[in-house]
DNA sequence: TATATTGTTACACC
DNA sequence: TGGTGTAACAATAT
């Protein structure tokens, strides 16, 4: 599922694959995944020039022409897939999973094609995905009323985290964490690993923690992070690149998607816990995680 | 067939 | 009015 991580690494995939690229032709399959769908949808992208793509908290952005930007949601499930003319599909002997050899498939909903016949595929097996064609200005504005500060940006400071918990004190961490008007770009897998780099249970109330957790906390928070784009993402669902390969963060977990196995922390004999919190699977050990 | 899945949002409530 | 907490929602696999 793309947090943080596995949309930038998409996003700077995109930048080398498609920006500079013409559109020919925009086949809509499921209507509903395209907001404010109307006949202006395609006619406004025929013919413009893709620009570059962009992050914000786990939005795609992506430039069309010189006054309209594509905002791309994947949500849980949702995969964008670019293939050179010919199809094959050349991940340099990566596992490709096999629905994805051949592509439009059964969860292909949305097909650009560009004036050079490669093909950008959306692909959604659950459909909770979304795109909106907008004005450059509205993709401007919009997500830093709905957004809080990118974790990796400068204004990231422990500072800034402080105030962001300040505000929170009567909440439990793992709900602070993985708000997006809090902290953008974070979810249910980074928040559980972030919890364990800091040694503190994901359901700690924020007043409880000492002024070293948090520290610890907000160093966690960029590390993972930093360290999860390095091995291009986390592939514990659906979560491809768009050349189909997996990510490869997978070794590197710690907590997530663990429950039962041995708690990797040094000198550590614990076992990895799996709970219902906050309405969500959360993962952690609670010999380490105090 | 019931259930789990997760990011987002609608909505009830104080 | 605004902040908060809960449930609903999307569609599918198992």
């Amino acid at each position: 599922m793309p947090e943080l991580p596995e949309v930038e690494t998409i996003v700077r995939d995109l930048n080398k694959k498609i920006k500079g690229k013409v559109i020919k032709s925009v086949q809509v399959r499921v209507p509903k995944l395209v907001k404010n769908l109307n006949t202006k949808f395609v006619q406004a992208l025929l013919g413009q020039k893709v620009g570059s793509v962009t992050r914000r908290a786990k939005l795609i952005k992506v430039k069309i022409g010189q006054q309209k930007t594509l905002l791309i949601h994947l949500k849980l499930t949702g995969q964008l897939i670019y293939r050179e003319k010919s199809g094959k599909l050349t991940a340099g002997g990566h596992p490709i999973p096999q629905d994805l050899k051949d592509l439009p498939n059964k969860f292909t909903h949305i097909i650009f094609t560009f004036t050079d016949e490669s093909h950008l595929f959306y692909n959604d097996l659950r459909k909770f995905g979304w795109m909106n064609l907008v004005s450059e200005s509205a993709a401007e504005k919009l997500p830093n009323q709905e957004f809080g500060p990118e974790p990796l940006s400068p204004e990231f400071t422990l500072e800034k985290f402080k105030q962001v918990l300040a505000k929170k004190s009567g909440q439990p961490l793992k709900k602070v964490l993985m708000e997006q008007k809090n902290i953008a770009g974070i979810g249910n897998i980074y928040t559980d690993e972030v919890c364990f780099y800091a040694g503190v249970k994901p359901t700690r109330q924020v007043k409880s923690l000492k002024p070293q957790e948090t520290e610890r906390l907000w160093q966690g928070t960029r590390h993972i992070l930093k360290s999860a784009i390095k091995h291009r993402g986390t592939s514990v669902d659906t979560y491809v690149d768009i050349s189909g390969r997996q990510g490869g963060y997978i070794p590197y977990l710690k907590v997530y998607d663990r429950v039962g196995q041995k708690c990797k922390r040094q000198n550590c004999h614990g076992v990895v816990k799996k709970i219902k919190f906050n309405g969500r699977g959360t993962h952690y050990c609670d010999q380490c995680q105090r």
